[in-house]
DNA sequence: TCCATAGTTCAAGATGCATTGAACTATTGA
DNA sequence: TCAATAGTTCAATGCATCTTGAACTATGGA
């Protein structure tokens, strides 16, 4: 028998900016985001993202997208099937996803990307 | 006489768009930047902010912005003058910045426009 | 010179985030 | 029914973030 529920998540109104920023803030959640972006698949397997991350901390970032309204996760046997909210983000946050998505796109010179500026006064 | 340093910051090339949302993921950091981006005025000195914080959790929150390339700071004087750095932004990350300060002022107000939808029915 | 102003720096504590391995649940196929 | 597969939950650990008060620096004005 095969079931098809969707894990729960915050519907349209409850997405808030802070929580949504803070969710796309890590590099592996972000990695993420931009593979559901550029895919030509509206859904994908959690299994794809393994190269990212351990299946715990992968079920770890993956509940974070989700909970922050990014993700949505639909259940089908033992897999579970993660896509990006778009239509959700772009009707409360117009223009953010893909500007996000973008910039990702066009990561900075790799020597210099970890660097944090020893910015003191 | 009269000084006109900078404080350091990272340029161009060592944006980081984690790093950047990161920095953009907190509610009085995501204040300040509406509030510098409203632009009334193109420069705003720290202590206008004292209203979302002390002034050690604003030099906190400030310097967090500053090394995360969000904001330049001009001293001028006893006084330091925040300005978004919206030109690099713009060009390292297009649209993000725009995005987030409009998302900014839109917060969701679900119940005020449930209340408007049943009285327009 | 002395004082007030503007903001920083430091240390410490509370809280929260990221990562891990082990144990667990649920579903499918044989 | 049994075993394999896919992913979750838990507890623990280490590290980062946020916030605070006290002490400090630097500038400008009287």
């Amino acid at each position: 028998m095969k079931s098809m529920r969707a894990l729960p998540q915050p519907d349209l109104a409850q997405l808030d900016l802070a929580n949504v920023l803070e969710a796309l803030s890590d590099p592996t959640r972000l990695a993420i985001v931009s593979r559901l972006a550029a895919g030509d698949e509206p859904e994908v397997r959690c299994g794809t993202f393994l190269d990212l991350g351990s299946k715990t901390n992968l079920a770890y970032h993956l509940g974070k997208l989700r909970s922050a309204g990014v993700v949505s996760t639909r259940i089908s046997g033992t897999s579970r099937f993660m896509s990006l909210r778009r239509a959700d983000l772009d009707a409360r946050f117009p223009g953010l996803l893909d500007a996000v998505v973008a910039s990702a796109r066009r990561p900075a010179k790799a020597a210099t990307r970890r660097r944090r500026a020893a910015a003191a006064g």
